[in-house]
RNA sequence: GGGACCGUAGCUCAGCCGGAUAGAGCACCUGCCUUCUAAGCAGGGGGUCGCAGGUUCGAGUCCUGCCGGUCCUACCA
């Protein structure tokens, strides 16, 4: 049952419901009932600004509108009063013992059960280096989109597209047979030995480097690709080798972050089942893309502009601003292949790839692969999705846009429709930090407000070394608390701790804000840190442990609390607001997933986390004498428990260590 | 040249469909550990919301122009 706690929600239709009925009666249908969040809490629990959009219609001032109104209005159940405030605000005041009431006894209304699959693809790292900080953002914002949706009941399938025949690849190939004239055994025993991705990641940094001092050298580059686009010999071998490895590289050091997937689609599948070849035919078919007799695209195949971009009134976009899906030599470009892989994504293609396991995570789940040729296991069915999100980095919006208007081109206007460019801008580095991690900056980078981290150019923060620092710091801080836990379970808070305080960090900005990495920022376990809502749960458990240890136990809420004692105790403001910040928490959600915005629940755990600290230090509640008031003040740290791991760990992806 | 985004406190960022006195964290200053852990709590200073117009009962939010910054505009991905 996803929804735990949609009161706040159910009121807050009510509300509304009762308001548009009410208008309606009055002054026709039309007048639309929105509802808002007071400013101040001390107005209320929710706001109806009615009155300002009436004044227009009815050309009177708001704030007699909404006296008439509130004078009207019929009773509301849940409803203790509506008032107007400020200069036409109507603020509803509900009935707080039956609000917590109906939180305590657990009704909830079942969450609806939506149709159809979703899915997420993320990550995507050309498996030639190492994952980095920018990576990182990907991975952990994609991961946690697919939670939200999850709790909220959707069904979501995870994929991560695996490159494994690009130029990047081919790079790393290059480097290993060009500059360091690596046998396939020499590769295999660098493989087996640990961080080969940290290895590939500075060859691949001396390859390109030498490109640049080589020119000539990018001949060597074009035969690889070849080579291994075609798939055989000991080069393609080699590339396969090395991708297969770096993607378990990858594969680990997202696990580490609590980040899984369903199945990894491989490019090398989109070619050898010849994904594009029917991709191709249908895009011909329908005209979606033509062949270019001269001027610069000369011998191409592409989409003309106007499918993908606003042409200028009177303007007519010309053969040089399309967009080239089949070059000159005839092979295809990376978007030609998205196209086909996103048609498949939607099940139109009329082709599947083979599939086979890759492995079984800790907690069960099972991993596919795509494969080229049967394999005796069943796979689940993949692809076919209603909706397509694809997390991928800003700067490829107008690649995205052309995958888009293929699909349009092709006739699929409602795929079209939902193939969302779950889109979020990059991680580049402070310069403080480039110099603080020794990394070398040119004179004009020092003199930019970030410097843009290259895999390329070997310029960035790896992930597994941030985590392994942000574990080191914890530990530390660990140790020095609970020098008498085992060493073991020391780590696995450290371990929590980290992964709390990279994933906050990484999703409390919005989407389209550049993170200028600062390390000492995203080593920070204080102040609006993962590792500060993480102790308010824990503080939430250390109360009940606490009880047990002294030999208590938790009462039985509902048979000892009722509306009347509830209403008698939340006569406190400060009990109130910290109850309905804690029961708004699928509100939360859903403005979340409304807008596209992690950031939201990540935002919303901090507040939550900031009320509950503040009610924490205010209200000792094992020393609460009044036996009625204890069992109050029980049940609500219970409840806001129950919101914060909720939102940390099935949302957030965060997990509740048992002490820190 | 064309397109997209950004400019809010010293720094990093929130601010939902236009709404009530513009918020948070960091940094700085002052208090609070014999209590369920101070990774915490309470308080303080700090703002011409880039600039100029416009729309209206009302603009940080919408429109236009300008200034400053970033990204995209490959037969790379």
């Amino acid at each position: 049952m996803p929804e735990v706690s949609a009161v706040f929600h159910r009121m807050e239709k009510q509300v509304r419901d009762s308001f548009a009925r009410f208008l309606a009666d009055r002054f026709g249908a039309g007048v639309p009932v929105v509802i808002e969040q007071p400013k101040q809490s001390s107005f209320g629990e929710l706001a109806l600004p009615v009155a300002f959009t009436l004044a227009r219609q009815l050309k009177k001032a708001p704030k007699a509108i909404a006296e008439e109104l509130a004078s009207q209005l019929p009773s509301i159940p849940g409803v203790a009063a509506v008032e107007v405030a400020g200069n036409g605000y109507l603020n509803v005041r509900l009935k707080r013992g039956e609000y917590a009431a109906a939180l305590l006894s657990g009704a909830a209304s079942a969450a609806e059960e939506v149709a159809g699959k979703i899915i997420v693809e993320h990550t995507n790292i050309n498996p030639n280096k190492a994952a980095h900080i920018g990576h990182l953002r990907n991975a952990v914002l994609g991961d946690t989109f697919v939670r939200m949706l999850r709790a909220s009941g959707r069904k979501v399938e995870v994929q991560n597209y695996i490159d494994n025949t690009g130029v990047q690849v081919a790079d790393v190939v290059v480097g290993f047979r060009h500059l360091e004239n690596k046998t396939l055994s020499g590769v295999k025993a660098l493989i087996a030995a640990p961080r080969f991705d940290y290895y590939c990641w500075d060859l691949y940094a001396r390859t390109s480097s030498y490109y640049h001092d080589h020119p000539e050298a990018v001949q060597w580059r074009r035969d690889t690709l070849h080579t291994i686009e075609h798939g055989e010999g000991e080069i393609a071998e080699l590339a396969h080798l090395v991708a297969d490895a770096i993607v378990e590289c990858h594969l680990d050091t997202m696990w580490r972050l609590g980040i899984a997937y369903d199945v990894l689609p491989r490019e090398s599948e989109i070619l050898h089942l010849e994904f594009w070849k029917k991709a191709f035919e249908q895009l011909k078919e329908r005209g979606a893309i033509y062949f270019v007799e001269e001027g610069k695209n000369k011998g191409c195949w592409v989409m003309g502009a106007a499918h993908f971009r606003d042409t200028p009134a009177g303007e007519e976009a010309g053969d040089d601003d399309a967009k080239v899906i089949v070059r000159s030599n005839g092979t295809v470009t990376y978007v030609g292949k998205d196209i086909a892989y996103q048609m498949w994504k939607f099940g139109l293609l009329g082709l599947d790839f083979h599939y086979k396991p890759l492995r079984t995570y800790p907690d069960g789940h099972p991993l596919w692969v795509a494969t080229g040729e049967a394999c005796d296991q069943p796979a689940p069915a993949f692809g076919g999705g209603t909706e397509v999100y694809n997390v991928i980095d800003s700067r490829q919006s107008y690649l995205q846009d052309v995958v888009v208007a293929g699909l349009r081109a092709l006739g699929y206007n409602g795929q079209a429709d939902r193939s969302i460019h779950f889109s979020y801008e990059m991680v580049a580095l402070s310069p403080r930090t480039c110099v603080e991690l020794g990394i070398p900056l040119s004179e004009e980078d020092s003199r930019k407000a970030y410097v843009e981290v290259s895999g390329r150019k070997g310029l960035g923060v790896k992930a597994d070394d941030l985590i392994d620092k942000l574990i080191e710091k914890a530990k530390g801080e660990v140790d020095s608390r609970h020098a008498e836990k085992p060493e073991g379970e020391r780590l696995l808070v450290a371990t929590q701790l980290a992964i709390g305080a990279l994933r906050y960090f990484l999703l409390k900005f919005t989407r389209n804000t550049v993170i200028a990495f600062d390390l000492q920022e995203a080593l920070s376990f204080e102040g609006e840190t993962g590792p500060y809502v993480q102790y308010a749960a824990v503080r939430a458990r250390n109360i009940l442990r606490k009880m047990a240890e002294r030999g208590g136990t938790l009462p039985d809420f509902r048979a000892q609390l009722d509306a009347p004692k509830l209403d008698r105790q939340l006569q406190s403001e400060d009990f109130w607001q910290l109850l309905l910040a804690a029961s708004r928490s699928s509100k939360a959600l859903d403005a979340a997933l409304a807008a596209g915005e992690p950031s939201h629940v990540a935002r919303y755990a901090f507040q939550l986390a900031q009320a509950f600290n503040a009610f924490y230090h205010d209200y000792p509640i094992l020393a609460e004498q009044d036996a009625e008031k204890r069992t109050f003040l029980l049940w609500l740290a219970v409840y806001c428990k129950e919101q914060l791991e909720r939102s940390l760990e099935a949302v957030l992806g965060i997990p509740v260590p048992e002490y820190m």
